[in-house]
DNA sequence: CTCGTGACTCCCG
DNA sequence: TCGGGAGCCACGA
């Protein structure tokens, strides 16, 4: 059997993950670095989407930063990705922030409100 | 092979 | 409170 490694583990992890997210949820790209294996990966996580998404159809507009902002800079897909995440019921409030509180989505849990 | 860059995050002043 | 600098590692050319 081959193996579809053209990618390394981590990019794989990566990909696993973010196609994992479900809808009207969103996580963080230092969330996903660090179940991927790097707590430092987070730019690596988003180079990984940039270069994922452009070639499959990854949910990337799922992944916003830890401040629970988008990351895009206005015109650079800020718009788009803020409008995806609105169409899937994810709300952002005045500081265009998501509610980490009810979006926020881990690896691996179905729901569970973590709540402290 | 090497070099440059980046959809981030953390630390310090 | 907010801004700037450094670190990090994978991918593309």
């Amino acid at each position: 059997m081959k193996k579809d490694s053209a990618i390394s583990p981590f990019t794989k992890k990566v990909l696993k993950i973010i196609t994992s997210i479900p809808a009207g949820r969103v996580t963080t790209y230092g969330i996903i670095a660090l179940h991927a294996g790097s707590s430092r990966g987070a730019r690596q996580v988003a180079r990984i989407l940039h270069s994922s998404s452009r070639k499959y159809d990854l949910p990337w507009h799922r992944v916003i930063n830890k401040d629970g902002m988008i990351s895009l800079n206005p015109g650079a897909g800020y718009e788009l990705q803020k409008q995806l995440l609105q169409e899937e019921g994810v709300v952002f409030d005045y500081k265009d922030r998501v509610d980490f509180d009810f979006f926020l989505w881990w690896p691996g849990e179905s729901f569970t409100l973590n709540k402290n």
